[in-house]
DNA sequence: CTATTTTGGTGAACACTGTTCACTTTTTGA
DNA sequence: TCAAAAAGTGAACAGTGTTCACCAAAATAG
């Protein structure tokens, strides 16, 4: 079955790659539009001209299919997190833009985003993932965006405007909570940012003055303030 | 058939109320384990003994009862957080604390919190809550509880540890989306604290941790650091 | 106390859902 | 050319939320 060279693309793997992708696509607009209820195989099925269970053959369950639309996504955001981290500038301006280009491109597809940090693990999934290596974990996509903080951190501790005494992983998995919960409650919650009399500004605004924020957190101690380093 | 004063309870009602409290005891009960998904209407009557339509004479349909659930949920976190924002203690500690109950009372129940915020709103109903007002808004629940941060930082701002430039609502909406990323965090992917060599510690210390860095971002700045605060 | 109306509860049905499986048609490889 | 593998299908299964006609019991009115 196999031939001579692996990737050898006979005309069936092509077809086959072909209508493969046009599920994607189409369950891509579905999803993207209606989340994870509105996604349903028979109206993919449907939409796309095929019985329902011709979908099978390409996809082994509706969660296999919702994951690699949901990876995929990710991918992507890590992709555009990954270039603006690697972009050369002023570091706090590359710093905050790391923040913002991660909340808009996880706002601009909220079920996407919402949808790859939805699961809920089981006590057994729980005990499963416990024992799983530094290594293993920075392979994932969800890995190597920590990744892109911790180095960030770091950058930040050597360049000497974050504080050296800051675990940098404890202070990424900060910096990662704060982005997170900023896209998501913009996504779920999004009536907050100019209720009031206040100056309405944009969205965008807030995400850069929240980045500011998160990384004023994360700088250096004035001399001697209060008490109110976090203590290792 | 209204009587005489409007609080009558009738023995009817008493055993209406009865039942009522039994769906939703045990719809709280498989919806903690098993959430949103594992929680049907048809397991559920049978759960109490009743036939799958009786319970539609009690709430109008399963996003009713799954609201219900939501609701008395967040209004026991909003009791909480209250509380301790309420005590007499030292600024810092109070609002750490009120940090860390926030986070751990949504992460001892994950599908509950990760529920009470899960909808994506259309367009449609973007554009509805856009005019609403701010009283309306602090009338719920999230909006007291939004209500809490922002006094929180306005007591900070009078006690001359928080910068007072910053304003209190962007403030308490930075410390919001940090709480809630880091409680959505610890629930969706409960591995990162101690993923490596470094001396493990519990997710209660990281959530203080987490807590003093983000009241280290709203802290007056130092004499001249650097050009790193948020430009209003 | 009786008659009537309202309430609580049920079973069957509807319109969905994801998924499987026996089956046919098409395509491939030797 | 022929057997084997792959692609695709329709019907069925086991679920789901929800509705509705119907029935019995309780509350209410006369």
């Amino acid at each position: 079955m196999d031939s001579d060279y692996p990737l050898e693309q006979t005309p069936a793997r092509r077809r086959r790659n072909k209508v493969r992708e046009a599920i994607l696509a189409a369950a891509e607009r579905m999803f993207a539009k209606e989340g994870e209820s509105g996604l349903s195989i028979r109206r993919l099925a449907e939409e796309i001209d095929y019985s329902p269970s011709a979908i099978y053959k390409y996809f082994g369950s509706k969660e296999e299919l919702l994951e690699e639309l949901k990876d995929s996504f990710f991918e992507r955001l890590l992709d555009q997190v990954d270039r603006v981290s690697a972009a050369s500038r002023d570091f706090h301006d590359r710093a905050r833009a790391c923040v913002t280009t991660y909340v808009s491109t996880a706002t601009a597809r909220p079920h996407h985003y919402a949808a790859a940090f939805s699961s809920v693990p089981t006590p057994e999934e729980l005990a499963i993932r416990q024992h799983l290596s530094w290594e293993d974990f920075i392979a994932t996509s969800k890995g190597q965006a920590f990744k892109i903080l911790v180095d960030l951190v770091e950058e930040g501790q050597a360049l000497g405007v974050f504080d050296t005494t800051l675990d940098p992983l404890k202070a990424a998995k900060s910096i990662w909570a704060s982005c997170h919960g900023l896209a998501l409650l913009m996504i779920h919650m999004p009536i907050l940012p100019d209720v009031q009399p206040c100056p309405a500004q944009s969205d965008d605004d807030f995400v850069a003055y929240h980045a500011d924020i998160v990384m004023r957190g994360l700088a250096v101690p004035a001399e001697t303030p209060h008490k109110n380093g976090p203590q290792s």
